[in-house]
DNA sequence: CTGGGGATCGAG
DNA sequence: TCGATCCCCAGG
């Protein structure tokens, strides 16, 4: 088991990118990490979705719409979005691309790394096979909220991304739960590690 | 498969 | 103001 230099951090500019140049080069096999009650818990980036901002139909800023809900959306690459769903989940994206190009990164599933004990005791006691595989359930288990991290700076010391230490596989496929959303509802823009037993849906 | 649960936002 | 909808999950 490789050791992990959690102070490693992907760099601001890096989320300048376009975001599908994001998610293949820098985001996929990239270790995301909160520390939230004073406890470390990460998870290796093995499943996301991009959502092309303006002219993707199932962005929630699909044609530059901007509400108080997405307005971190708006700003410059490098920050959390989180959002409340389903009346109990939260959802987590990573913004990219400069200030004004509404691109989020969906992160739909991890590899638990660190803070496995943690993980299991917010996440009530699923098998560890389950404890991060779904955009609710790492949300959960890192205990991300929207209180906490929307608009939260991902090169900071509370949430952060650390790079990757190799290339994975990556493969694509359409996005998930999205039936309802218009012309790119079909797009494959989802992304995951080829062959990685942490993945949302087969 | 089902239903819970609450924020959201466009329609009225 | 109101209510259909929502990038989901646990349980049966």
């Amino acid at each position: 088991m490789q050791q992990i230099d959690f102070s490693n951090k992907i760099e601001k500019e890096k989320y300048l990118k376009d975001p599908f140049d994001f998610v293949k080069e820098d985001l996929l096999g990239a270790c995301l990490c909160t520390v939230v009650d004073g406890v470390l818990t990460a998870g290796k980036i093995t499943e996301a979705e991009v959502y092309y901002g303006a002219h993707d139909s199932a962005c929630h800023a699909y044609q530059y719409r901007k509400t108080p809900r997405n307005a971190v959306m708006f700003e410059e690459g490098g920050v959390a979005y989180v959002y409340f769903t389903y009346g109990m989940y939260f959802q987590m994206n990573v913004i990219v691309s400069p200030a004004g190009e509404p691109n989020g990164i969906l992160i739909r599933s991890l590899e638990p790394v660190t803070g496995l004990e943690e993980m299991r005791k917010r996440r009530h006691g699923a098998p560890d096979k389950n404890l991060t595989t779904g955009p609710g359930k790492l949300c959960q288990a890192l205990k991300i909220t929207r209180e906490a991290f929307n608009g939260a700076d991902l090169t900071g010391d509370q949430i952060w991304l650390v790079k990757r230490d190799e290339t994975p596989k990556i493969k694509t496929a359409k996005r998930v739960g999205i039936e309802n959303s218009g012309k790119d509802k079909n797009k494959p823009w989802r992304f995951y590690i080829k062959d990685n037993p942490f993945i949302s849906k087969k």
